[in-house]
DNA sequence: TTTGGAACATACCTACAAGTATGTATATAT
DNA sequence: ATATATACATACTTGTAGGTATGTTCCAAA
C-alpha cells in the first residue's frame, strides 16, 4: 500500500501525462484517491512545488533508469543504445501515443514558464546526454565505434530524434509513424559502428 | 497597417510562442493594441477559435513555406532538404531558442486536449511530410538518392530530428545544443546521396 | 435621410481553481 | 496523564479568466 504522499504525486503524475500541468487540477485529482485539499497542502506548499516534486521523484529515475544499464554495458555501446531505445519504444502503443512523451510534455509546456522546472528537467536531459556520450566515448576507446564522430553531438542528436519521434507521432496519433522514425534513428546508429 | 482582426492574430501568436496556449490571457495581449474584448469578441466567438485561426492563417502558411520550393528544386533533393533545414536554424538564436518551436510548442500543449487543434496541427506536419517524401521519391527516380531507402520513413525521421532539436535546445537554453543535434542531422541526410 | 449593420467600448457576470483558516482524530513522547 | 506533533477534513476566501449584455459610433446602402 503506497503512502498518502506517494499517491499524490503519481495521481497527478497520471493526470499531468494526460491534460498538461496547468491544466490538471489537483483537488479533483486527490478526489480520486478519497482525501481532500487538507491532505494534498499538508503534504506540499503549492502546486508548483508538487511539480518539482514529481520531476524530481518520478521523472528521472523513470527516464535515467532506461539508460543506466549502458554504464556497465559490454559489448559494442551502439548496441547498447540500441537496446534502450528498443525498450523505450516499448513504452509506446497506440493507446498512449497521443499523449506523447511526459519529459517532453513538461519540457514544452513549462521549460519557459518556470525556471525551476526548467532546470530540473534539464537535469534529467543532461544525465541521460552524459550517460550515452560517455558509452560512446569509451566505445571509440575500444574501436568500437567510428573515431571521427563528435559523441556529444551524437548524443544530442539521439535524445533530440527520440523525443522528435515521439512528438510527430503525438500529433499524428499513430504509433505506426513513431515507428518508421525510429527505424531510419537505429539504422542511423548501426552505421556509426567500426 | 494592419486591420484590426490581424493584429488580434499575431500579437497572440507572439504571446502563445511564450507563454503557451492556455497560459496566454487575450484580454491582456490585446490591451497592448489599445482594443478591448469587445473587439475580440466581434471577430472570434471563443478563445478556441481565435487559436484555430492562429493556426491556419499563421503557423500553417510559415511552416509549409520553408518547405514549398522543394517541389521546384532542381538539382539533389536531399540539398534542397538541406537548405531548408540551414533557413529554419536561421530562426533559432540565443535569445528565442528557450521558446522553442512554435509548431511543436503547440502540438505538445494541445493536441491532446482539443482534436481540432490536432487535426490543423497535423495537417501541417502531414504536409511537409508529403512534400519532403515526393522529393526524395523523385530523387530516387532521378538516380539523386539512395534507392533502398523508404522516402516517407526519412521524411518522418526528418521532422522528428528538427522539432526534437529544437525541444533538446529549448530546455537547455543552448543554441549550441541546437546547432550540435542538427548538424548531425544534416551530415546523415548526406549519406543518403548516391 | 434614415436605417441597418459593422466595428468596436464598457460594464457586468459567473464559474472555478488555488490557497487559507480552522478543526479534529490519532499517535507518540514525556 | 498530559502535551505535542502528525495527518488529515471542512469550510471559507479570493483573484481572475472567459464570456455576456448592452451601449455607441460611423459608414454605406436604400
Amino acid at each position: 500500500m503506497m503512502d498518502t504522499r506517494s499517491q499524490i504525486l503519481q495521481k497527478n503524475f497520471e493526470a499531468i501525462c494526460i491534460n498538461g500541468f496547468q491544466a490538471t487540477r489537483t483537488d479533483k485529482v486527490i478526489s480520486t484517491l478519497g482525501i481532500t485539499k487538507g491532505a494534498f497542502y499538508h503534504y506540499f506548499p503549492d502546486k508548483t512545488s508538487m511539480g518539482y516534486a514529481i520531476v524530481e521523484e518520478i521523472l528521472y529515475p523513470m527516464y535515467v533508469n532506461n539508460w543506466l544499464h549502458l554504464k556497465t554495458y559490454k559489448g559494442n555501446p551502439i548496441d547498447g543504445i540500441l537496446a534502450s531505445l528498443q525498450l523505450i519504444s516499448g513504452y509506446c502503443n497506440e493507446e498512449n501515443v497521443a499523449f506523447g512523451c511526459p519529459l517532453n510534455n513538461l519540457v514544452q509546456e513549462m521549460s519557459p514558464l518556470d525556471e525551476g522546472f526548467r532546470l530540473k528537467l534539464q537535469k534529467i536531459i543532461a544525465t541521460k546526454k552524459t550517460i550515452i556520450s560517455e558509452a560512446l566515448l569509451k566505445g571509440q576507446e575500444q574501436g568500437q565505434v567510428n573515431p571521427t564522430l563528435q559523441a556529444d553531438e551524437i548524443a544530442y542528436f539521439i535524445l533530440s530524434a527520440l523525443e522528435g519521434s515521439f512528438s510527430i507521432a503525438k500529433v499524428a496519433k499513430s504509433k505506426t509513424v513513431f515507428d518508421k522514425s525510429m527505424k531510419t534513428l537505429m539504422e542511423f546508429l548501426k552505421t556509426l559502428k567500426v
